[in-house]
DNA sequence: GATGAATGAGTCTTCATTCAT
DNA sequence: CATGAATGAAGACTCATTCAT
């Protein structure tokens, strides 16, 4: 009988539960980034895992929802790590680059959960609607930093939002350059591209 | 039966034949825009084309065949548009302006056209191949431009392929913003952006 | 517009009409003895035939009338040629040995043919209803021939109905021998089997 | 999900793995034998078997791989129960008999599944391959024992391998017989085959 | 908690057959 | 007479999902 998918009376899930969850969603990053989100099937994934496919159904409702876990985990588990890494810039141009630094190296050490879940979006309708909320919020807060930074005369004046989409494109490439050309100076690329931004925003 | 899909004894096609094929190439683009590559099957494609599935078949050898289709009329029919608007150019600068700003255009006249390639490239295994032969090519013709833009002292010193990486990534965007959001001042857009890039590889 | 299959109000076939079922008939045979009955399609047999599939439709009702009448054509064939070298002979020994000789001589000369009535005999249900048909005659010969010989006293006593069935089976199998072994000496095969048949029939 | 084709890590199959299997093989038999191969489509098997198409697929790998485990499970029982019925025959002459006599009396029993493999013999390209080389084995064993018959003194100087094909298309013809003529006297047919033989290989 | 067995819905594809031209 | 275009029925096969154990 189903566990309605992991969670008990108090809406919790135990902790062997939550591992299992954990050990799935890890399991299927994988095959997504390297043999595309159509073929990731669940007979794939469980053999990864090392658990029978039925497993799978048995913690997640359905496929959408174990994909969209998969966005989700990654997406915290990168916001956990950039948030560490940014927050205390000494203004918006620094924070700028240490962002966009910052995120060339994550992608450097995690390419191919990246490339999964850019995968993930090109495909599943639901967990896209996710992404893509995330990727509105994403891009608003990177406009609100741009528009404070133009408030502060940091940067000149532009349009925000085509920046952040700019800068948004041009983050999300990255995974993919650095998983086909791992022999890439990841330092030098992510120096290159804030600077390409840098330019982009400051005054004069 | 098949006519060895679609090609007589001088390896043309009739007229009657092309135009189907051309059909059903437009037919699939929507689909495969709005509900994902995967989802896009010949059932969906041929109910929208108003025809049996199995006269997909009949035009295409398989369902590859008719994707790298779809790939290969898209990128033609751009290239076909763009190469009218740009060439001309009066320097490096303002080639790159033309090119940003004449993309973007085409990206509002196209959008699906350009969201269906997307979506393909992020999946099909043979079409994929094409068409990052194809990106490969253009990063590189990007990249030389650059390199020949900062020969000619137009441009500062930087790094030809991660400003054409990028450049690329802001490009691909596009579509997608421009379709979600139809609202957008296009003109606008496509001049932010050319100054976007006009700033990151112009000296001082 | 049909032509009912070919035959006008009289219930015959115009001299075109007929050449086109037997180019058909000839183009039906290779492929089947080459390929198997199964992958034998239309296709590859117009193919073949250098026409277009749905002439085949044209000519025969359906795909069972065409394999049908390839029974026939080469039942009939080999009917008139063995015809021709039997009958004469002096004896109820001698008839059989001739029959045996020349049958083999035969599918020495026409190995095709007689895999591809094999071959479809062993699939297809209207064609083989006829083919049986066809057989049972064939051993009803046989044993006719075999019971006269026995009253003449020129074989000995044994069960006519399975000599035949034997008989038949030897020679069924040689087109196939023949074939696939075509180093074979047709004469010496065709010897040593009618004397199999002369020793297992005799007196003494 | 499927069980890798119902290989364990052992390479083992479960007891209730082995006994689908086993009742998929036996129901493919018949439909194979009465409408032929290329009729017998898994909807036929399946609905004869009581389990729904999808289950063949889980247990067979491919329709290959199920056709040819049938030819392979009916060799393997048909020399299970005639090796244990010949061997000690006390001299080449007997020993022909007492394989004649028992093939015959085993197509009695058995006369379907004789003719389903007759029948992919035919057809089926990987089955026919592994049917070929049990067949030139079992007729160059045949051509052995008449050799060796020879050289005992006991047989005649005929040429084996013709004697081999003969006997072989002689056995395998009884199972049709035997199943549309099923007032047959097996005893009879058996004895009078084997006498045919018999009188063609003795000396004298 | 976990799984092996089973299935139904859906995939692409093949092919004989139809029909307007 | 002949065919190119088109289709419906059927094929094997995939896969997420269910369920008894």
């Amino acid at each position: 009988m189903q566990p309605e998918n992991g969670r008990n009376d108090q809406g919790t899930r135990s902790f062997i539960e939550e591992a299992r969850r954990a050990q799935i969603v890890r399991a299927a990053t994988e095959p997504i980034a390297e043999i595309g989100y159509a073929k990731a099937s669940f007979a794939q994934i469980a053999r990864r895992a090392g658990i029978s496919p039925a497993l799978i159904t048995y913690h997640f409702a359905n496929r959408e929802a174990l994909i969209k876990q998969v966005m989700v985990s990654v997406h915290s588990s990168m916001d956990a790590d950039l948030t560490l890494k940014t927050d205390k810039a000494p203004g918006y141009l620094a924070a700028l680059r240490g962002l966009i630094e910052g995120y060339v190296h994550y992608c450097a050490e995690h390419p191919r959960e990246l490339i999964a879940i850019s995968r993930i979006a090109a495909n599943a309708t639901e967990a896209r609607e996710w992404a893509e909320q995330q990727q509105v919020a994403t891009i608003t807060e990177l406009a609100d930093m741009f528009r404070e930074g133009q408030q502060r005369g940091e940067f000149r004046t532009f349009a925000p939002r085509v920046m952040a989409l700019t800068l948004m494109a041009a983050l999300e490439t990255a995974p993919r350059e650095l998983f086909e050309h791992p022999e890439t100076d990841v330092g030098a690329y992510a120096g290159e591209l804030a600077t390409i931004f840098e330019r982009a925003v400051r005054k004069t």
